[in-house]
DNA sequence: CTGAAAGCGCTTACAG
DNA sequence: CTGAAAGCGCTTACAG
């Protein structure tokens, strides 16, 4: 290995000092080196493939260009993998590098404080925060150290900027998509464990509902745990029920997998007797049902992207004031959505 | 925010010079600093809460104490995130920070020496580049300017350590659980994409089936796609043929979707009538199914692990040579395997 | 066993 | 408009 040029180096080929390149290549204080010599500086330093020493410079200016992101459980949760990407792509299109820590799902206070120490340590000049199904959190004090962003949850606080997917919106989207093929006879499936999505999710689909001039039917709701078993038992007992609904509206794709087997069991068959949606676009599921599983996106690639960008904001001028924002979902159209047919009896034959 | 303490208050608080502060820290030339002085400095610099600055040290001993983690499609594959893991917490052990550049699935030869470059630049001292689906493949000359690692797949000159998963064990494995449950008619659903996984698993079904004395039995093959819809029309095809397995092993999770569908369709309980078994555990699906897929993971986790615990043995001893290695895969058990039913004919009434 | 000093490669007042 | 010099916080020959 060569050893890497530095700006010595381009200085020598230059003729000028160190001072002189480095003032061009930063292009400090506006019109400090004149054009013509700043344009040349840069022209050799391309040259020579010159790359400042980030190491150097981040002793210096005491910064790293480093931006850590603590995620909850990488593991579990496949969507984290979507938000590293947003974030990974936003670093690099600004230059900075991402440094990850993972974050255990049950991690207490004490051990996620030490998750902002140790990125603390490392100098980063950001934190990107992220959580999983919450309201409201208190970050670790710490985390007030460097500039900072929520992803998945508000700051208590309010202190910290943040980002959350619009769950409302989304399930709203969701059931508007069904109201415009025909549909009226809408069913949801609920979650039975209580988180911010929870909540939302109904009330966007009470909404849109409304919004279609039709009444929220309760007896068209059949909660279940948010699993394909959760799935299957709540449709299982929404059709013995009588609900009779021609669309399915289920609280995430894991619940809809258990109502394409309850419906398959029932000989309904997607979308011709009834339409069914999701919520998660979680892959594998929504591509690999068939048909396949019209659903609504999370967005978190663009939670990602949308981190590194507000830290960015927040390196270059710290007036910005804290803002808490909600991402718009989007939903995916894939096969399980069609007219409802016209209504008419159907046995629904038992085999038990 | 106080300043942080550095290494000349530590000195100053300890009444020595700044050369012994850190000698004794980071016990440089054994016995350099009298051992109760080491003690006793160790002991203030914990109390003061001292942290060597990371640049500084960086700058001077020319290393960042970063690691670098290549990886093609973070988004796409959802076992990337296992393996971001494995190499976070490893990386942590050793107190390392883990960077990470995704690299797209199509990305060509050029775009991926730009993300070494990239990587390079940010001084990092080891890389682990991360690929899916190769048997060898040659990575950017740069790679070779600091120690590096191979995830999924081979050095191609073989002057690169490598890791992939042993796909034939892992099916051959798959396979004996099916035998020692009394299985004698196992049915297994290639892949018609060949990828080294294709042809390992195919081996390793091959392997187990002739070590329990049984033919390999071509009827029993029914190869489809590798989703969903290439497991369904496969296990039809399979039951149409009168194959009449008692048992079937399918290339991955998503295969298994279809298969269970299919058998659902044909009237056949999992695993009273016949028995499946997957591969990949790829969540949410193994887990979502019911019964609970049993399925053949994929040692992702261990495999990040791997690579960073190489890299840093490459780091500190660089007379290390390259080796090859296949990391077993754990056969995941939950209720997809019962011991078969006494054979007795059973009418597969298809309903088309 | 301990310390004074050089130097890693930059940035940035300060002087001209 | 340009340059000489200090200094960021460490590590590490070198001298004693």
């Amino acid at each position: 290995m060569a050893r890497r040029v530095g700006i010595k180096d381009v200085a020598q080929e230059a003729g000028v000092s160190l001072t002189t390149v480095s003032h061009a290549l930063n292009d400090s204080l506006n019109g400090r080196v004149n054009a013509e010599t700043r344009e040349r500086i840069k022209e050799i330093a391309r040259r020579m493939n010159y790359h400042p020493n980030r190491l150097a410079r981040g002793l210096r200016t005491n910064s790293s260009g480093m931006i850590g992101l603590l995620t909850e459980e990488i593991a579990t949760t496949p969507h984290a993998g979507r938000i590293i990407l947003g974030a990974q792509e936003a670093a690099s299109r600004h230059n900075l590098t991402l440094a990850i820590i993972n974050s255990a799902l049950q991690a207490d206070a004490d051990e996620r404080r030490n998750d902002v120490l140790a990125l603390l340590d490392r100098h980063v000049d950001g934190i990107i925060y992220a959580t999983v199904y919450h309201d409201t959190v208190t970050p670790p004090e710490e985390l007030g150290s460097v500039p900072a962003v929520l992803i998945g949850a508000t700051d208590r606080t309010g202190r910290v900027s943040s980002v959350v997917p619009d769950e409302r919106q989304g399930a709203a989207d969701a059931v508007r998509h069904l109201i415009a093929a025909g549909h009226r006879r809408i069913a949801f499936l609920p979650s039975l464990v209580d988180v911010p999505a929870t909540r939302g999710r109904l009330l966007g689909y009470e909404d849109a509902i409304r919004e279609a001039g039709l009444e929220v039917d309760p007896a068209l709701q059949s909660p279940g745990e948010p699993e394909a078993r959760g799935g299957y038992a709540a449709t299982i007992d929404l059709l013995d029920r009588g609900g009779d609904p021609t669309a399915i509206f289920a609280y995430n794709d894991r619940m809809a997998m258990g109502v394409y087997r309850a419906l398959a069991e029932r000989r309904r068959r997607i979308p011709q007797d009834v339409s069914v949606i999701g919520f998660d676009d979680q892959a594998p599921i929504a591509g690999s049902l068939f048909p396949g599983l019209t659903t609504v996106a999370l967005p978190h690639y663009e939670m990602g992207a949308w981190a590194v960008e507000t830290l960015t904001t927040l390196l270059n001028d710290d007036g910005a004031h804290a803002e808490s924002v909600r991402m718009p979902c989007r939903t995916v159209e894939r096969e399980s959505i069609a007219a409802p047919r016209k209504p008419r009896a159907r046995a629904t034959s038992s085999r038990a």
